[in-house]
RNA sequence: GUGAGUAUGGCGAAGUGGUUAACGCACCGGAUUGUGGUUCCGGCAUUCGUGGGUUCGAUUCCCACUACUCACCCCA
């Protein structure tokens, strides 16, 4: 247990952590370019924001938060995901007098209790956007074309968008009711697990790959969500679409999609990567605000995995980033040029070339290993010939050349070559 | 929460109910004087996830636990 990381965590190590800033720097130089500005709120909150933003019937909530209490009683929860808190932050901080949109973005690490498995992790992370105070279409549009750009920058490939809209306070009870009074007289003939979507969530039973339950949707000729669409909700869909088609973001509309956060409202997609998962998805939310206790006020966003990002990445055998080669290795032949290598190396240093030596005492080939293996450019030898006559012999790693250059000559021949 | 599989040195990976647990990579040392990447030679697990049990004897058989992996639910 000591020597163990805790389920679904994971050290991030050398190597690895290169390829997760090369994600963060691309999403934050997306986010500069379509103008958002980073926020970053707390890694917990009181287990009633989420609670009430997220929704009592999720999954999140009834089963995969991380709760605890604290020394004064207060009942914290380490955040599900992102959107409650920056809603909360909005609010609390009164973002809403301003009288520009405010559009946030964030990255940072969130918790659910759940099993780990493939792209699946008790702490993982998410880049996401929020865009607070529009109620039109075209703010869908930007944030969907923001993501795109973003996972196209990656370098994902083939990533699918889909879409859907859920509809509105006024539109979505209509369909669960619909679809309720279609499935309920059939209902033992679903298989189980569609058996209590059709109390818990009726739309997932679209989802299900029991052939059967696909079967039986189309022989009572379910209604989707976009069947039941108000006229204002329809028209705000057809608008999104309308907008993404002229900035030439390609989609699909799938009306079984269906996200697992209840504040989402009308706009609902996902960017997908054939054969594998969800990268990232996103809605709007035109209620979370006020249900949360700020002015009326709607949003729209969406959220993505680094994890899940950077998997398809290694899946698809691109290595983003690599460990940060060497420049300069110092090797000392002789224990009468210690002090001499100490004081050639903070020069270097200062200089600001990377530069390195042993610790370990080991023999000079020992040490030319070492410089080979951690990929230095240049070895410096010193020993007692070097000392004695003030030069540094300097060995070119990728010739093979060695010369001997005036130990105060030394920067300056290393930044002409480094 | 449900189901399945796996667990041998830093990594990968063989293996057996019984005196010294293959091999590869990595690492360390050497192949005459202060020089790497190739080659050659040598070294490197009193120990087989943890705890019980069966047995004269278990790393190999059984049980429990833990962890990991995969799938489901759901999701990033």
């Amino acid at each position: 247990m000591l020597t163990q990381r805790p389920r679904g965590t994971a050290d991030l190590l050398p190597g690895e952590v290169e390829s997760w800033r090369r994600l963060e720097d691309t999403f934050r130089e997306v986010c500069r370019t379509y103008h958002y500005q980073e926020i970053r709120t707390p890694i917990f909150e009181h287990t009633e924001l989420f609670a009430r933003g997220v929704g009592e019937t999720t999954d999140i909530v009834e089963k995969e938060m991380y709760t605890f209490e604290d020394h004064g009683e207060r009942s914290l929860t380490l955040r599900p995901e992102g959107t409650a808190g920056v809603v909360r932050a909005f609010v609390e901080n009164k973002l809403y007098g301003n009288p520009d949109l405010t559009k946030l973005f964030y990255i940072g690490p969130m918790f659910r209790y759940e099993k780990p498995q493939k792209g699946r992790w008790r702490q993982f992370h998410q880049y996401g956007v929020e865009v607070l105070g529009s109620e039109a279409p075209d703010v869908d549009a930007e944030v969907i074309a923001l993501g795109a750009t973003f996972l196209e920058r990656l370098g994902l490939g083939r990533v699918q968008l889909e879409m859907n809209s859920v509809g509105c306070a006024e539109c979505r009870p209509r369909h669960r009711e619909a679809m309720v009074a279609a499935l309920r007289p059939v209902a033992d003939r679903l298989c189980a697990d569609c058996q209590s979507r059709l109390e818990r969530n009726p739309l997932r039973i679209f989802d299900c790959k029991n052939e059967s339950c696909q079967a039986l949707l189309r022989e009572v000729n379910a209604p989707t969500v976009l069947d039941c669409l108000c006229d204002a909700c329809a028209e705000h869909f057809d608008a999104v679409k309308r907008l993404l088609q002229e900035t030439g973001v390609s989609y699909t509309v799938n009306p079984r999609l269906v996200r697992g956060l209840d504040y989402y409202t009308r706009t609902a997609w996902e960017f997908i990567v054939p054969g594998y998962s969800t990268v990232a998805g996103g809605g709007r939310y035109n209620g979370l605000v006020a249900e949360v206790g700020g002015p009326e006020t709607p949003g729209v966003g969406f959220a993505g995995g680094l994890e899940r990002a950077l998997l398809v990445l290694q899946e698809q055998g691109i290595h983003p980033a690599q460990k940060s080669a060497l420049a300069v290795y110092i090797a000392v032949a002789d224990d009468t040029a210690a002090t001499t290598a100490a004081r050639l190396l903070q020069q270097v240093r200062e200089a600001g070339i990377s530069a390195d030596r042993d610790y370990q005492n080991k023999g000079l080939k020992a040490q030319f290993k070492a410089a080979d293996r951690l990929g230095a450019r240049f070895v410096l030898v010193l020993g007692e010939n070097e000392v004695a006559a003030g030069t540094v012999s300097v060995k070119d790693l990728t010739t093979g050349e060695q010369v001997a250059v005036a130990q105060d000559q030394l920067v300056s021949y290393l930044s002409t070559r480094v």
